[in-house]
DNA sequence: TTATTTAACTTGTATTTACAAGTTGTTTTG
DNA sequence: CAAAACAACTTGTAAATACAAGTTAAATAA
């Protein structure tokens, strides 16, 4: 039926408004209720949407009172980027598509071990320039199967966040993942890139982000210049 | 009434078993419907409990299939060191007290924000030297506020893990924390301590662990050798 | 035998209904 | 006027029910 539910649908624009800034940080989403009504479904319905924004940690709720909207930090892929100066939002943030996405052959050297479904699938290829405050800070290169993404190349990418695209059109989340951190010496091609001082580490990053589709991983190699922001998880 | 919820009893039941091994890795958790008449409860109470499991990461759930245990990944959140060659077990790891446990103030110029009782306490101060396969990779500069910690400067640190001597001797849990990562060039005193070759950059990190005890936060500050090891995340 | 269909499971989505419990502002009472 | 009680909201928990959709294995047809 290619049915999207409708709790989905309710989340996508209750999402969309808290990041838009239809409703403001701090005030209350309308009750339940409300949504109910304005929306046309039931309680549990809504109430699926709302856990879901809760996990995303976009509302709070409080018993009694009603849902609280918040604005989580921007998170670019899990590992959100933190200025050393002030806070980066989402304005600050520019992406260009270095290649767009291309339908390849996995590389012979990978660092992570494929399932074989995903050897047979082939792979994705895709590279990113991310800037802030118009600085290069965040190279990155990935590897996705091609599988379940059906005119994916056709997707422009420019500024539009990769696991968005996943999520709307795909319906692809990321569960979870794991990454491994070093500092290295950039080569030529990423001091360049990445328009580095002479002797600037920086940091090297291979990750690995699981999703609840089976057998679809997103595999990512990445440079990220820490000489004015740095990485920042919570856990 | 302080009444526990069905469905919190049901998900403190299942997640013990999974813990404990009742129920194996990738054996299917009792159906929905078995769950049911089991333990007298109804389906949507029965998934809302089988919900919470799936955001543990406990379980992954399959329509048509059932809800496949998986054993929890370990070390959420907090970084433990992998080699670059081949796993690095515990047995592998040595520690050195460049400093032993010290009650003195804080730190004039500190990175993180601390509550008036954490400053009003005074800090216990330490240093570490970790070492793999008797190679330095590991070098921290730890503190944590003088409350709670009875007598914790007679105690010997030689080879044994903070973490274990704050939940065994003072019932302190690290709950969880943020951290902030950067490549850097060492300075002399780092790059003696941890034996760098020249060039070699280092990974930074700053720490902020949160624990059970209000008001006590452990904050360190790591310099990590990344030649031949890398810092090793999973979320 | 092999391929297909079917039946019996599984989880996913959704409605309807009911009451409990926390919050807040209004009304009543002293 | 001030405190207490109340009413009207909010979210939290839970039941009973129905059908959709994915999976698997057994029954059936070629």
């Amino acid at each position: 039926m290619e049915q999207i539910p409708q709790y989905r649908k309710l989340y996508e624009i209750l999402r969309k408004h808290i990041l838009t800034g239809v409703y403001e940080e701090g005030s209350l989403l309308p009750s339940e209720n409300e949504l109910c009504t304005v929306y046309e479904m039931t309680r549990p319905t809504v109430r699926h949407a709302l856990d879901s924004l809760v996990k995303d940690g976009l509302i709070l709720k409080k018993q009694g009172k009603g849902s609280i909207v918040r604005k989580p930090p921007q998170n670019i892929g899990i590992l959100s980027i933190s200025g050393t100066a002030s806070a980066v939002g989402v304005r600050y943030l520019k992406t260009d598509i270095l290649q767009k996405p291309l339908i390849k052959t996995w590389p012979e050297i990978f660092p992570f071990v494929l399932s074989e479904l995903e050897k047979e699938s082939g792979c994705i290829y895709l590279e990113r320039l991310r800037y802030v405050d118009d600085e290069p800070v965040f190279y990155d290169i990935n590897h996705l199967p091609n599988i379940f993404l059906q005119r994916i190349t056709q997707h422009s990418f420019e500024n539009k966040s990769l696991f968005e695209i996943l999520r709307k059109h795909y319906q692809i989340e990321i569960l979870g993942g794991e990454q491994q951190l070093k500092a290295v010496k950039p080569h030529k091609h990423i001091k360049k890139l990445l328009k580095l001082k002479s002797g600037q580490p920086v940091l090297y990053i291979e990750r690995k982000l699981t999703t609840n589709k089976e057998n679809f991983n997103i595999y990512s190699t990445i440079y990220f210049n820490s000489e004015k922001h740095t990485i920042f998880g919570s856990f």
